[in-house]
DNA sequence: GTAATTTCTAAACCTAACTTGAGCTCAAGC
DNA sequence: GCTTGAGCTCAAGTTAGGTTTAGAAATTAC
């Protein structure tokens, strides 16, 4: 049930699908901020289930909790986001998954090319240098698949 | 320096990148399994170095261990992947790389069709119903970002 | 023949995002 | 007034993929 002032964390629960456990998880990671009744329960706003709803979006797009409860918080007032402010937001998850996007685009456009040369047998691999490992240590090509220049 | 026979961890780790601590932890996942020497000491295979790059690569494409030990021993003899194994096993990775970016692909696709829409009006939201929490527990749709239906 | 470096094991620790459990209190129904 | 269910806190467990630490033994370098 809805409690008329106030939402209990059982009715936030069953309203976004998330566990109660969770709720409260994202409260202690400062996503929420409830208040407490008489019995030190916690109560929520009734914008707290867009507010978890947001979260829930964003974590889809790759986004961190911490990462999230910036987005949250650079907003004025740290209030739920209304539909200007989404559609604000939402330009940075485009951003965010034009990104990856592009990082899985060159994986595979370098797995075509490594499987076209013969990969096996080059002294350094497109594969392994494209992508998030890559210049971690300076340390020059990596030679891979068993190869090296002096074999 | 590379021992005349059989490689130790530290030149294994020099020349693929990873860490001693890496290698003897891809070990205990049944990634290698090197021999000791009178010492006690683990001495591995030159194809190890092979074997430990297409670890490297199958983790770039999202495998994870088990599925990488589980694809090093679908190969005859659990032998290293040779050429050809590789031009087999890349088509794995290239239909696992596929479904990603179309997993993304149809995620930007839907924000797009939420910022244009409206989506905070919205009693369902196709953001949150695709992808991968969908259809966890057949409760039906989920109504998001502060809207029910009785609303 | 030392000294320095590497390697060994086992267990503990790490991050992220939660879940689970124990033991207790609060609220609601009859 | 009793029972049941919901909620509370705090600590520990979970998964993945490792890293760190400690103390001992092996190996290499000079």
């Amino acid at each position: 049930m809805a409690p008329s002032h106030g939402l209990s964390i059982g009715y936030l629960a069953e309203r976004t699908g998330l566990a109660v456990s969770a709720i409260r998880y994202y409260e202690a990671q400062g996503l929420l901020e409830p208040w407490r009744n008489a019995g030190g329960q916690r109560r929520f706003h009734r914008a707290d289930i867009r507010r978890l709803s947001f979260v829930m979006i964003a974590q889809k797009f790759g986004f961190t909790l911490p990462e999230i409860r910036e987005q949250l918080s650079s907003l004025p007032g740290n209030r739920t986001p209304t539909k200007a402010d989404w559609a604000r937001l939402s330009e940075g998850f485009r951003r965010h998954l034009d990104a990856r996007i592009a990082t899985l685009e060159k994986l595979r456009d370098d797995l075509d090319g490594c499987i076209g040369c013969g990969c096996l047998s080059l002294p350094s691999c497109a594969l392994y240098n494209a992508g998030d490992r890559a210049a971690k240590k300076g340390q020059g090509p990596r030679y891979l698949m068993g190869d090296s220049p002096d074999t």
